[in-house]
DNA sequence: TCAGAATTCTATTAATCTATAGAAATATTT
DNA sequence: AAATATTTCTATAGATTAATAGAATTCTGA
């Protein structure tokens, strides 16, 4: 079956090619819609030979989420962890968020679409994933209301759900539109975050 | 097979049961996972007995998305045809799309999250629902502009896009939490869409 | 080059599911 | 109550698919 210690370079290098092609595949497809057979020749292989780097189709679909949600989460982590001021933070998140939507990243797409077809147990951990995620941006938000450019009451919880929400919409705009100028959009994105829709001046409330 | 003229009360009646349970059983088990034995179960008929009311599984799928749609359409249609002024207006569209997500809505939640699977021509109906939801709001931030609330250098199409976005993002918190206050929520989304993150007073660029 | 290990293939099992046709049952109308 | 129309059932065809086992092939290191 599969190899216990070894893990060869091999192995390891055809495994990763395995769940690119699943990633490719479901994203085309959905994950029910595509068959075992459909990845196995994306990959070059045959259906029963793709069990060697699986142990199940779902075990593929938990891994290729896992993969599409890691180095996003990563690049969070550098800004999180890096110098700037709140205004260049956010700025940052939401250019790296947005700009996932021009890369075609399928297996990030086949985390937003599919991972709901996991059973909650293989969940577990792009949820931590996702927690983190959500947790970097709602420390940058603290640091925002440290440096005072975000007001105190703003609930930094509420905060971060809002920018990723937003983002996603504004994700549809570029998927849509392969001409939406994805820098432009960041800016705006941040600029709307940063100051609302009002006038600048006076606002009652 | 279906009725060609009359369209009998009883068959209405039946269809629409028909219908909600689709929703109810898509929405559980994903579109793929759910068979149509498990729909008819769910209205207490037999598995052959369903197709007397849709041609295919697909065509159930793609009536359960339209069904979820349409109220939700009609309520932006009423608040966008209202008097109010921007304020009130963007509350009321942000009140209306957080509700739904506490309203287990069914049919929605299948439409946001499984429609992806219908081919092409059974999706153009959605979009143009969609697409109508969304210049609705469109409208809306433009007699914003009218009336001063909103800045002349906001893209209305931008905008719509955010605010969905937005609110979608927060749903999230509302299904994590069934303790969340959908109104504080919409309180605190309308006033970061008018005001941003920023105190109040001054503001550079 | 040979031996053993790693990888892929073939063949098959067993289960599942959509869709259809025609019979049976139920409701409606005359 | 008989006749007709509507709704549901039974049974099945036909196709697809995930997963397994063991054979065949390819690779790697001595």
């Amino acid at each position: 079956m599969k190899p216990e210690k070894t893990e060869s370079r091999r192995y390891q290098k055809q495994k990763l090619a395995a769940i690119r092609a699943a990633a490719s595949v479901f994203s085309e497809k959905g994950f029910h819609g595509a068959s075992t057979a459909d990845v196995a020749a994306r990959l070059g292989i045959k259906q029963g030979s793709l069990y060697y780097y699986f142990d199940s189709k779902e075990e593929a679909l938990e891994e290729v989420c896992l993969y599409g949600l890691r180095q996003y989460v990563e690049n969070m982590d550098a800004i999180a962890e890096g110098e700037e001021n709140f205004q260049a933070r956010l700025r940052a998140v939401v250019t790296n968020h947005l700009g996932r939507y021009r890369e075609k990243n399928e297996a990030l797409k086949v985390h937003n679409d599919e991972r709901l077809y996991l059973p909650p147990e293989r969940r577990v951990r792009l949820k931590q994933l996702g927690t983190h995620y959500r947790e970097r941006l709602e420390d940058i938000v603290e640091t925002g209301k440290a440096e005072a450019a975000v007001r105190d009451e703003i609930d930094s919880h509420f905060m971060a759900q809002s920018i990723i929400g937003m983002c996603n919409g504004l994700g549809e705009i570029i998927v849509r539109d392969p001409e939406a100028d994805v820098f432009e959009l960041a800016r705006k994105c941040t600029d709307l975050l940063l100051h609302g829709t009002a006038p600048y001046h006076i606002q009652g409330d």
